[in-house]
DNA sequence: GTTCACATGCAGATGATTCTGCACATTTAG
DNA sequence: CTAAATGTGCAGAATCATCTGCATGTGAAC
């Protein structure tokens, strides 16, 4: 559902930590250098298509994320499952515990954490 | 490193599965219907950022992906794993050790298994 | 040879993304 | 009051992604 560009995604990562802000503090938390006006332009383009909300406080427009990370989260590793994993978990699970190098005590841990979170 | 946007990854996938392949045959396999000259215009992208490699052979061109497979699930999942994540895989997989609902037997199965993969 | 199907070459329209420049309004410091 | 700093509005340039149309070339069937 929701795509990004990787420009778009660093609006929404900063706003989805901070909450609500001004493009002049969005600008300061950037991670490259970026004049204000180009962020600008991002954010009316994320304001058109949905993902953000702003509003007038005081002489400056404050902007929040409407999309939620967690939803875009799991939208964007159902595309990645979706492309490399023949649409099932499984084989990222089994990529990720590969990678990981986990002993089995350590994965039952990390069971244990994850039933929790529920 | 590598970034593809939607329509390119179509035409990748494709490619990692089938090899080498000219422009009717993978239009042939397209997820959604395409003009041939759309397609070969996605073809011209990708070999120019180097993605694809092309030849001549009888009076066609074959296309075939230098881009690997695996480098690119890799390098998204580390960019997934980058914005959401931390930068740590293991929250990604405490995610994915939630959402699969799985016993603690069929997860010791699941790690066996990683074991073996490597 | 003629004709048809298949394949590419090329030019470019359209819209989205990314970014720039400049004008103007408001707050704050002197 | 004046000037600097900070904020927005707006117009649009540059590039890229996506897709279209038409011309042309080549192999194969007749």
């Amino acid at each position: 559902m929701a795509r990004f560009t990787a420009g778009e995604l660093e609006v929404m990562r900063i706003l989805w930590e901070h909450g609500e802000m001004k493009p002049a503090e969005i600008q300061k938390l950037f991670p490259r250098p970026i004049k204000n006006a180009a962020l600008r332009s991002y954010l009316t383009i994320l304001v058109d298509k949905g993902h953000l909300a702003r509003r007038s406080k005081g002489r400056a427009f404050f902007y929040r994320a409407k999309t939620k990370r967690e939803s875009t989260f799991r939208s964007m590793l159902g595309e990645l499952v979706n492309t490399f994993c023949g649409g099932s978990s499984e084989a990222l699970l089994c990529h990720l515990l590969a990678k990981e190098k986990l002993s089995p005590e350590e994965l039952l841990e990390l069971h244990r954490a994850a039933q929790e979170k529920k």
